[in-house]
DNA sequence: ATGATATAAAAAATCGATTTTTACTATGGC
DNA sequence: GCCATAGTAAAAATCGATTTTTTATATCAT
């Protein structure tokens, strides 16, 4: 069985961010029942905390819950990729204008920590969940000053119902190398303030991506682990009965 | 005690809904923290199934959570009521250009009919609980061709915090009827399929509102009960401690 | 008299067991 | 031979009690 929890039992607040790290990193198969009694073991926990931590996640869009008939994890579905590309498109496209207009020094010196962490994390490789974790924070810091909370937190959550699709879907090194590249070109459209370059950039930084994510769709895959070819996580997918 | 749970012990799905409609509705005293004993009694239900639609309500942001230190009901904040207002606008006008656009038939007959029932709900008084509904339901069904589920998942998100604050503010009756009339504005202008004033009126329609749910935020008002003058619920605010 | 620490009371979170519901299977009827 | 129904097994949901954490109070030292 994975290594994931490698300690004694966890809080309740870790318990969510492992079950929502494993359920985005694509560790449960989609479409399939979870098997709670199996979960209760994984994640050495007891069952109020998991079933708390589950219908967080529920109302979150990460599961969905029948009404007696217990948690399943969402099937990847063509057209709901796009509903979230697209919207990803529009919001993060709106909070950039925003961030460019109200983001100050502070902020600047944030974000160039911020890609430099995830140049880093790029360079090292077999650290998936480390670059993932930077990736995130890097978009996130981008449109952290647009002043709308509520906008923030709609874009975390679609980013992270899109990145279910991208991290099942397989590799391309060359893609990803342009996205790489994308994330520097707009540090320096961000700290030139060219708004309309900055928006236009993240947009097809976001449809680069969707091009991408769309491999996830393609054949109904199903089963856990998106790490094939990846030697990082020692775990494998978590057993759904 | 409040008679909103009259008979025998509610389903978990009732449950959610009710706690949620009180929540929504005003009940609690912003800011304090829930009484999780209280609610039990309450509710006539166990822990369990408490604490797991606690859960989901904090998940859905109509609650928070502190680590290990309970449930509170968030403040009413000037400057989050301005945020959501702004979303709603960008948000709700976005979805309805599409909507007027894919909207076929059948969505046209729903729509005169979900008009009637508020129409009819707004004559009755003291059914504050049903106009609610019936209103929720007309803006629903007004945007809901718009083909994002997404975009729909949130705009309901949004329209149930800002009830939050609108069913707090002290009444007006002369600004209320301004915006029944719009209700009916709206549904001769989307029969027409005129997106460009369709939109403008939707976005006006909003403003008023907001302007409306600016009274809550005064002076920091606290204390459940937005029902003075109201006859129909005969429960009183739910006990916080 | 004020501040800090220890103690006690209250509340939240978790656990183990019970109850209820669902899904599967086998048997009988058509 | 196929469909329907009853019975059994498995799983989910709920309950009551225990454990842990927090908060308020009182006492002691400075």
């Amino acid at each position: 069985m994975g290594a994931e929890v490698p300690t004694g039992s966890l809080s309740a607040s870790q318990l969510y961010a492992a079950l929502k790290r494993d359920l985005i990193g694509g560790r449960f198969a989609t479409g399939q029942k979870l098997a709670i009694t199996a979960l209760k073991q994984h994640y050495r926990v007891g069952l109020s905390p998991l079933r708390e931590a589950l219908n967080r996640l529920a109302a979150y869009g990460l599961l969905e819950q029948e009404s007696q008939r217990g948690f399943r994890v969402p099937a990847l579905k063509r057209t709901e990729l796009d509903d979230i590309a697209d919207l990803r498109q529009r919001f993060e496209g709106q909070a950039l204008e925003q961030a460019l207009e109200a983001g100050g020094d502070e902020w600047e010196a944030g974000l160039l920590a911020a890609f430099h962490r995830l140049k880093r994390a790029d360079e090292v490789s077999g650290q998936l969940d480390h670059w993932e974790q930077m990736h995130l924070q890097f978009h996130r810091h981008l449109l952290e000053p647009c002043g709308s909370p509520w906008l923030l937190r709609f874009i975390e959550q679609l980013h992270d119902q899109f990145d279910r699709y991208r991290r099942m879907a397989p590799a391309n090194d060359a893609v990803r190398t342009m996205l790489n590249d994308q994330h520097g070109q707009l540090v320096d459209l961000a700290m030139a303030r060219d708004i309309a370059a900055a928006r236009g950039l993240l947009e097809e930084h976001i449809r680069l991506s969707y091009e991408v994510a769309q491999g996830a769709c393609q054949e109904n895959r199903r089963s856990g682990g998106s790490n094939e070819g990846e030697s990082e996580r020692e775990g494998g997918s978590v057993p759904g009965a």
